[in-house]
DNA sequence: TATTGTTATACTCTATAACTATA
DNA sequence: TATAGTTATAGAGTATAACAATA
């Protein structure tokens, strides 16, 4: 067991107010333009930027529950109102019928580059334009060692699915 | 106007892809022992905290709404809350009786003060535990740096109030 | 029996617009 | 006329639990 201190550094502190503020306006003025220029929630962008990234651009809902922080009805519901809109189409998996793939479609494809570059132009003014490369660098490796942590660590919000006691 | 790249570097995108996973993570964790701990949501923790620090306990509605990101219609749900667990209680200001100031009661204290250990603790075990001091300061100074950079920015997302465009 | 995903449902939160009261 | 705040309302999103189908 690690020792905690009763309360944090005045750096500390600074540092975590500092990461709320950056999160909270960030995330507000990236939701912002992904609603004007695709009328897409942050998760649905997420969610078809996976599969963009993903190997035929296609993952079952389970792979995709894990990347994304959400419970399984939830992403039911994200799928399907982006299958509604014909950005992904949900096929049962051959493999294994339990399953379901879901499966970016040109329509969704088109969606993402329509959003794309005010996505990167947004960040690029709020977040890096006043960041020199070192800081970038900084900001990389200590948020990566972070992210490895935090995704190690044992109290996952969205647990993975609960096992009986027994 | 300066010129916008059209892509991020990998560095940037890894930036991004870590800040956005700590985020989200850490968001959760804490708003897990947030709820826990006191039954508060992260807004609402927020809200007390901000009336903990302030002189007299006591804040201005519209104050409060600068600082937090929110539409003072839901500022103003979040009072009841709060207000109905007698946390916080709700007077006209007498200096304009238009306002509305909230006053952090003893119970709203003791719930900060039932929060607050928990809170530290899990900051200190998900981001600060894997930290080293340097890496605590970079991230004050770039993380401090880039809010500085945003609160500045013209779009916010909680615009203080439409003006007529006359 | 365990796992995948869906459905039904209830609840929280947020924002917009209309409204009241005060400056 | 402008500002502070509330109310009414509607919509998006989330989670829990029960369920069906497959492994």
């Amino acid at each position: 067991m690690t020792e905690t201190p009763a309360s944090l550094t005045p750096t500390q502190l600074r540092a975590y107010f500092a990461f709320t503020e950056v999160s909270s306006l960030l995330k507000h003025a990236v939701e912002k333009q992904l609603r004007d220029a695709g009328g897409l929630s942050y998760v649905q962008f997420e969610l078809l930027a996976r599969l963009g990234d993903a190997p035929g651009a296609r993952a079952r809902m389970t792979d995709l529950a894990d990347g994304v922080v959400y419970s399984r009805s939830g992403l039911t519901y994200q799928a399907q109102l982006l299958e509604q809109r014909g950005l992904v189409t949900r096929t049962p998996s051959p493999d294994d019928e339990r399953s379901t793939v879901l499966t970016l479609t040109d329509a969704g494809r088109s969606v993402l580059a329509d959003v794309f570059p005010g996505h990167i132009e947004a960040l690029h003014q709020l977040l890096f334009a006043t960041l020199s490369a070192d800081d970038v660098d900084d900001l990389a490796r200590i948020l990566g060692q972070a992210a490895d942590h935090l995704r190690a660590s044992p109290p996952r919000s969205a647990a993975p699915r609960r096992r009986k006691a027994s």
